[in-house]
RNA sequence: GGGGGAUUAGCUCAGUUGGUUAGAGCGCUUGCUUGACAUGCAAGAGGUCGGCAGUUCGAAUCUGCCAUCUCCCA
């Protein structure tokens, strides 16, 4: 089943007609396969209305490529899909939809405005799925998952349940990161800190007891002026040491505060004076419940003043009032200066406005498994790829703080629990928690909450099985992919998902325990494996944004790149760093790979039959009792080299090298020198080597299409196919990638051992030629096959490798004679390890080029001479060094002298 | 203030337990329509591996200090 390739390779057509038959064949689906070791993947959930963007390509490209190698060895892979509500991103979305419609969710109300959410997250949603598909992403579609679908939410709510029943949930009044736009409590991960030009005012309150005098404070929020009840001073700061313990006016409304010395205050910062307003600043908070400050909050939930703030900026926005308050401290001559001054302000992530500390009553989470969590990584039954996040992890967990789980926003799951009608919330005597609700519903009302998203996906990777439904196929599907094998995601999210899917995997995937073992650990981990990448950025170093329009389309991208060059151009700039800085020049290496072997594919079909390609066994029997060749040899050994690196590279998670392997392997190695050197052996039907040549080149394509497909499966099916290396109805996922001792197995059950010591004199072969092509192109000879070259090798084995591959040193340095001579004068020569090359010009040589040329070889070898000399002559390098070290440096040592002695000659002849 | 990371060719980056004369892609220069491929082929220029000290027979690699940049947390 062999088809013949089209002059140019075609992505669009391949991709479309390979994704549908993949699909069509159920070919992704992971199901429990009892003799087979499961491999799964959750997708890290993109949001339900989001497009795909340069993060998710490089995102989901690496978790197809670990599910693809995993199909490839054998396991029964499951990529398992879904959709995140993302609640308040979605809301902010759907509320400015209302907006421009003239309409609000207050005026809409709960209820229709949660039927306008679900109409526009199923009227968005799935576009990233259409998208990933594109991508050649292979994930169990029939699974995919949504986090608002009714069984997902059942999962939460249990969860919540459990967590509450466990004393992990409490209800606690404190300052919180208010959002005024959205108008809900953000956890301190949903917060930005942005730099900000603003002002330093600096200011004076009278001291009651003693009038006429000032105390001078500086505060980058005199809005907030209305809310303070003390002024603080540092206990050691001898300038106001006096003052602790007076009292001073404030100024507006007018009220007397006292004056306490606390360590929190930065003496040096301003002037050493800290107004204190509890209600609006954490630090001030913390300040006056050491000293038991009244807390006056002057501020409403969408972040205007409220009356307490006295009358004249009741209702007045939070950034007009803090004019209003400048201006009317000039006014009372209490203002002293505004200085320019540079600081961080917290804003909202999703809202992108100033965030707002308030005082509010949420609910907590108080982290489960903290203990264990750490363990886990710590010991290395979870671990991090790059091993280096493991300390951002474990810093993060060692400063651990509860988490705000409650927002105040509609489009999410509602908090399961109910409060008495008519009674006070805050007593925990008029709850009720649970998930089917109380059995009175008249008596009760819900809260109106609902959970930060992070807080149902962080059940993600056994939610999404069906947790904690009792049914057998929940339970056997559990048990059979759960733990799953890794997570693939950004080290954005560390803090956010990963470690609180560790902990509420550890809290809720087995019985409530006091304490765990490792064992128990190793059950209840989400993930083997955290596979952690940087985030891409534009080739400046800029974030992606639509605002800067830096962000390309990946779908632009697939057009022009194809699919598999966008993911093989991805995967190679993705370092293991902490950036990718993108840029299309960068990926242009994708689409010329996929050129590249399409026509080495193209080349293989025009130099001979495909006919008996269909078996890894078919094509090895073709080289059974046939005595390799110098190149075949070389080329084998550096397969079976190339397929070892990439078993390295999976069993390491360091992918950062495997685009490079690839390249290296079937572009420079097999295109560049191979194919070349074959040329001459496939010039005639009647050579004997010519069954042979095609024998390893179908080996060699083979092999590199399976290594090669799960970055790029599109093209290596279709000439996976196309070279009839396939059977009717399979797909090359579906066939197993030999392993490198397995293939030099098989190989030497034929009789054919790939020798490494021969592969090394081809390369000392390709030496010489590459030594040639630099004589001629000095000369400006073109590199036709026309010139005469003369060689006189090293060496009388040198002389029997020149010999054996005389035919390809011809063809690939381009010469239509070459002698072999003892001796040769007065022609420019150039040395290698196998010897000297002339190139023959008819012409008399130009002896000023020559003789330039030949000295700075002449440098350079002299300063080898000086490094390998140096070290053998000392004795401690000798004594100490691995004998292999030292014997290795021997040889290199006389090699060099040998050339230079070479080099020196030619140069004297001139 | 606390913690992480980076510094290697013009640019973006490899360099995995310290061991030949430090590599790749892009860019640059030169020459090639060699019947697989100009999305290509060949040759070449370009680096005192941020600085200083230390450990070692041997340091881009390990340690310390310094400098610059960057990210995260407060």
């Amino acid at each position: 089943m062999t088809t013949e390739l089209s002059q140019n390779y075609d992505p669009a057509e391949v991709e479309t007609k390979w994704y549908k038959a993949w699909e069509e064949s159920g070919c992704f689906e992971g199901n429990i396969e009892s003799k087979k070791e499961p491999f799964t993947i959750m997708i890290p959930p993109p949001n339900v209305t989001g497009v795909l963007h340069m993060g998710h390509v490089l995102d989901n490209a690496l978790q197809d490529i670990f599910i693809r190698r995993a199909r490839l060895e054998g396991k029964s892979a499951l990529w398992f899909p879904g959709t995140d509500h993302a609640s308040i991103a979605t809301q902010v979305k759907v509320e400015k939809v209302l907006r421009d419609q003239g309409t609000s969710r207050q005026e809409l109300g709960r209820e229709r405005f949660l039927e306008r959410a679900w109409e526009w997250s199923e009227e968005h949603g799935g576009a990233i799925f259409k998208q990933l598909r594109k991508l050649g992403a292979s994930c169990d579609w029939r699974r995919s998952r949504f986090t608002m679908d009714d069984a997902y939410q059942l999962s939460v709510q249990h969860a919540f349940v459990e967590l509450y029943n466990r004393g992990y949930i409490y209800r606690g009044k404190r300052l919180v990161n208010w959002c005024p736009a959205s108008q809900t409590a953000l956890s301190n991960e949903e917060v930005d800190m942005r730099p900000q030009k603003g002002k330093l005012y600096k200011m004076r309150y009278e001291i009651l007891e003693e009038p006429g005098r000032f105390v001078e404070i500086s505060t980058t929020r005199p809005e907030t002026i209305m809310g303070d009840t003390g002024v603080a001073v540092h206990p050691d700061d001898a300038r106001y040491a006096d003052l602790v313990g007076k009292h001073c006016w404030r100024p507006f409304p007018r009220e007397k505060i006292p004056v306490v010395a606390d360590r929190a205050v930065e003496k040096d910062f301003g002037t050493g004076v800290l107004k204190v307003t509890p209600a609006h600043d954490q630090v001030d908070f913390d300040i006056g419940k050491r000293h038991g400050l009244p807390l006056i909050d002057v501020m409403n939930p969408d972040g205007t003043l409220n009356g307490l703030a006295g009358e004249e900026f009741d209702g007045m926005d939070r950034f007009d009032a803090r004019k209003a308050a400048v201006a009317k401290l000039e006014s009372l001559n209490l203002l002293i200066e505004a200085e320019d001054y540079d600081n961080n302000v917290g804003y909202s992530e999703r809202a992108g406005v100033p965030i707002e500390p308030r005082l509010s009553e949420q609910w907590y989470l108080k982290y489960p498994r903290v203990e264990e969590a750490k363990r886990a990584v710590a010991k290395g039954i979870v671990r991090f790829h790059p091993k280096r996040w493991e300390k951002v992890y474990l810093h993060w967990l060692n400063n651990i703080q509860d988490w705000c789980i409650s927002r105040q926003l509609w489009w999410g799951q509602r908090i399961p629990v109910w409060y008495r009608k008519d009674s006070d919330r805050s007593d925990p005597d008029n709850w009720h928690v649970s998930v089917e609700g109380p059995g009175d519903p008249e008596s009760w009302e819900q809260d109106e909450d609902v959970l930060d998203t992070w807080a149902s996906s962080n059940l993600w990777p056994f939610a999404t099985f069906g947790w904690p439904s009792s049914e057998p196929k929940v339970k056997a599907e559990l048990d059979y992919f759960y733990p799953t094998s890794m997570l693939v995601t950004g080290f954005d999210i560390i803090f956010f998902w990963v470690a609180r899917m560790i902990m509420s995997g550890l809290e809720l995937t087995g019985e409530a325990k006091d304490s765990l073992g490792d064992e128990e650990i190793e059950a209840r981990i989400p993930f083997k494996d955290i596979f952690i990448h940087g985030l891409i950025r534009d080739s400046k170093g800029r974030k992606m944004s639509k605002s800067l329009g830096n962000s390309p389309d990946p779908l632009d991208l697939i057009e022009k790149f194809g699919a598999d060059g966008l993911r093989f151009g991805i995967i190679n700039i993705a370092p293991s760093g902490s950036d990718i800085l993108f840029s299309e020049d960068r990926i242009e290496i994708g689409r010329n790979f996929c050129t590249k072997l399409w026509n080495a594919c193209r080349f293989r079909q025009m130099s001979g039959e495909l006919s008996s390609n269909d078996s890894l066994d078919r094509i090895l029997d073709r080289l059974a009792g046939s005595s390799l060749d110098g190149y075949g040899n070389w080329v084998l050994n550096r397969l079976l080299e190339t397929t070892r690196e990439i078993e390295n590279q999976f069993e390491r998670f360091e992918m950062h090298q495997l685009t490079h392997s690839l390249y290296r392997f079937f572009w420079g190695d097999f295109c560049d020198w191979y194919v070349e050197a074959a040329k001459a052996m496939l010039q005639s039907k009647n050579d004997p080597r010519h069954g042979v040549a095609l024998a390893v080149s179908d080996l060699v394509i083979r092999q590199s299409l399976q290594l090669l497909h799960p970055v790029m499966p599109f093209i290596t099916e279709e000439l996976w196919q196309a070279m009839g290396f396939g059977q009717e109805g399979s797909f090359l996922q579906d066939t197993c990638l030999p392993k490198a001792a397995e293939l030099s197995e098989a190989l030497a059950l034929r009789g054919v051992v790939v020798d490494e010591v021969g592969a090394r004199r081809i390369e000392e072969v390709n030496g010489l030629i590459s030594q040639a092509r630099a004589i001629k192109a000095e000369y400006n000879v073109a590199p036709k096959r026309d010139v005469v070259l003369f060689i006189s090798p090293a060496d009388e084995s040198s002389s029997s490798i020149v010999t054996a591959n005389l035919d390809t040193i011809k063809k690939l340095a381009g010469a239509a004679t070459i002698d072999l001579r003892d001796q040769v004068e007065n022609l420019p020569g150039a040395v290698s390890a196998l010897g000297t090359v002339y190139l023959d010009l008819s012409s008399a040589i130009d002896v000023e080029t020559e003789k330039e040329r030949l000295g700075k070889e002449l440098e350079k070898l002299g300063k080898a001479i000086q490094v390998g000399e140096g070290k053998l002559n000392n004795d401690s390098f000798v004594e100490k060094a691995p004998a292999a070290v030292v014997e290795g440096a021997r040889r290199q040592l006389a090699e060099t002298k040998a050339k230079r002695e070479e080099v020196a000659r030619l140069l004297e002849s001139l």
